[in-house]
DNA sequence: CTCACATGTTAAG
DNA sequence: TTAACCTGTGAGC
C-alpha cells in the first residue's frame, strides 16, 4: 500500500478525524508506551505528510513521526460506544470521539520535535503532492546522476514518494527506458515526468488505489478480456512481467533495479543510445 | 502447514 | 551486496 499517496491520504483523515480535538494516545503492543504516555489526552493539531513520511503533530511543537515501511497499515476505524480490544500488534492507538486509529508493522514510530521534522524534511527530495513541491530541485540531482532513471525516481532524497509502482508506471507512460542514464534526459522529458505524477499521485490520494492506464487503453478499449490487477489498481507494467503489455502485446520484462523488481516493456520503452548518429 | 514475497529503509559485513 | 525488521497474503505441499 504505502508509497507517498498512501501517506497523504492518511494525514488528510487523520487530521478530518482528530484535528483540534484531544486524543487517547496508546501503545497496546508496548514499543511506544512511554512517548504515548506523554502525549495522551492532549489535543491533535493535524496530520501532514511529506513523501512517505508521515506527521502527526500534537499540542506543544511535537510530532508522531510514522514511516510505514514495506507493510504498515494505519487503518481508521468508527466506534459507536466502545472502542474494541487492539487485535494482534497494535503499535499506536488514537482514539477520538468517534474515530480510531491503529498502526500495525510499521518501521517507524517516534515522538520527534520539531527540528528533528524540520532535518527531515530538509534532507528529503520535493514531493509532487505538495504545494509547494519544486521539480527543479530534483532536477538538479537528475540532470548531474549517471545513475539510471530507474534508480533515481525511488531515491526519497531526489524525489519524495514515488515508489515501485509509480516508478514503473510513469516511465511506462512516458515511453522511458528504466536504466536510461539521469544525466542524458533533456528538462523538457523530466519536466513532463513530473507533470504526470502530479496528477497520477493526486488521483491515487483521491481513490487509495494507483491507476495509471489511460481510457484508450484499457482491455475494454483495445477489445480485449477484463482483467483485475491483484493491488488494487489498474497498471501498464507493475508486476506484470511475462504478460502481453497492454498497448504492443510484447512479454513485460523484469530485472532487478537496486534490489528492487524493475518493470517495463521493451519495445514501448526501447534501450536509451546516447547521442547515437543514424 | 511452510514458504516466498510484498507499493520500504537501514545497518552490518 | 546481504540481512534484518515488521505483518499479511497467497501459492504450494
Amino acid at each position: 500500500m504505502p508509497e507517498g499517496h498512501t501517506l497523504h491520504r492518511l494525514a488528510r483523515h487523520l487530521t478530518a478525524a482528530f484535528a483540534g480535538r484531544s486524543v487517547s494516545v496508546t501503545s497496546p503492543q508496548g514499543r511506544f508506551s512511554e512517548s504515548a504516555a506523554q502525549l495522551d489526552g492532549d489535543v491533535l493539531v493535524g496530520a501532514e505528510a511529506w513523501g512517505k513520511q508521515l506527521f502527526v503533530e500534537l499540542a506543544g511543537d511535537r510530532f508522531i513521526h510514522i514511516h510505514l515501511g514495506l507493510i504498515g497499515k494505519l487503518d481508521l476505524h468508527t466506534y459507536v460506544d466502545q472502542v474494541p480490544p487492539p487485535v494482534g500488534q497494535v503499535r499506536l492507538r488514537l482514539v477520538g470521539e468517534s474515530v480510531y486509529a491503529d498502526l500495525r508493522g510499521a518501521s517507524a514510530c517516534d515522538l520527534w520535535t520539531a527540528s528533528q521534522r524540520d532535518a527531515v524534511v530538509a534532507a528529503a527530495g520535493p514531493d509532487p503532492l505538495r504545494e509547494d513541491g519544486d521539480p527543479g530541485r530534483a532536477w538538479d540531482r537528475i540532470r548531474r546522476s549517471r545513475l539510471p532513471i530507474g534508480a533515481l525516481l525511488m531515491d526519497q532524497s531526489v524525489l519524495a514518494g514515488v515508489g515501485n509502482v509509480y516508478r514503473a508506471e510513469l516511465l511506462f507512460r512516458a515511453g522511458m527506458h528504466p536504466l536510461r542514464p539521469g544525466n542524458t534526459l533533456r528538462s523538457g522529458q523530466w519536466q513532463a515526468l513530473w507533470d504526470d505524477l502530479v496528477p497520477l499521485m493526486t488521483e491515487g490520494v483521491r481513490t487509495g488505489r494507483i491507476d495509471t492506464v489511460r481510457p484508450e487503453h484499457t482491455p475494454e478499449a483495445m477489445g480485449r478480456a477484463p482483467r483485475v490487477d491483484d493491488h488494487g489498481g489498474e497498471v501498464y507494467v507493475y508486476r506484470r512481467h511475462g504478460q502481453p503489455c497492454l498497448v504492443c502485446g510484447r512479454r513485460v520484462s523484469i530485472e532487478a533495479l537496486r534490489a528492487r523488481n524493475s518493470y517495463w516493456c521493451s519495445r514501448c520503452q526501447p534501450v536509451f543510445r546516447s547521442r547515437a548518429v543514424g
